[in-house]
DNA sequence: CAACTATATAGCCATATGGTTATATTGTCA
DNA sequence: TGACAATATAACCATATGGCTATATAGTTG
């Protein structure tokens, strides 16, 4: 793809900002299988439930999730198609790196 | 993918809160092309050079990027393989949302 | 309506971090 | 060696933000 205009950098950084959080991976990780309610993720989380509703308010305003409601619960699940590619393609580099960690420790440790 | 452990989950989001720095996307958008000096990406962007170079050590710790000296200047290249493939799928999605977010503005304004 | 549940929001605080200036480090060249 | 150039680092400051507690806002049920 082409070099990105200044507008659209500050826009894919701040994409990057929000799933830069290890809270808002955990609630993404949660919502994998299926959708779930607040209180889901407050006991999947061990989080408080004003934490994760501020989580997902952040996630709802730049797309990454959808909710519903149903009476008094709001089930929320994952409304963008790239996430988890995104997540797993970080995930491949973050092993990547594990790896070289590892090497570089027995390679130091010899 | 299956669901992440917690230490991968911490892993995955410091990488991306690493990627989600507008200065820091600029810097890996100026890198594209071809490997630059740090005074060459001082030029690109306009910020000052103790600011760029904080960037790429970052960057580098991470692995995101790779270094070359060649006297006294320091040539930094991209060197993960999926860092373009991470802008170009959180674009897409950046670019979804000004959608939504045009249809939404002209809705409203009807 | 009152009591209760589920969720969202407001306000606060401590910490993390991006940007700056000043300085240290490294390498070249005369 | 001294002067200069390129880069890295240190120290500081202002701001942003994650988490907390308290409270507001639905929605349900009696």
């Amino acid at each position: 793809m082409a070099k990105l205009t200044p507008e659209l950098m500050d826009i894919v950084a701040e994409r990057f900002r929000v799933l830069g959080e290890p809270m808002r991976i955990r609630i993404l990780d949660a919502l994998r299988q299926r959708e779930r309610t607040v209180g889901d993720l407050v006991a999947a989380t061990g989080a408080t439930q004003a934490n994760i509703s501020k989580h997902l308010t952040l996630l709802h305003r730049l797309g990454f999730v959808a909710r519903r409601k149903e009476g008094t619960h709001v089930f929320y699940r994952v409304d963008d198609p790239d996430v988890f590619s995104l997540c797993d393609l970080v995930c491949g580099g973050a092993r990547a790196r594990l790896r070289k960690d590892t090497n570089a420790l027995r390679v130091g440790a010899r």
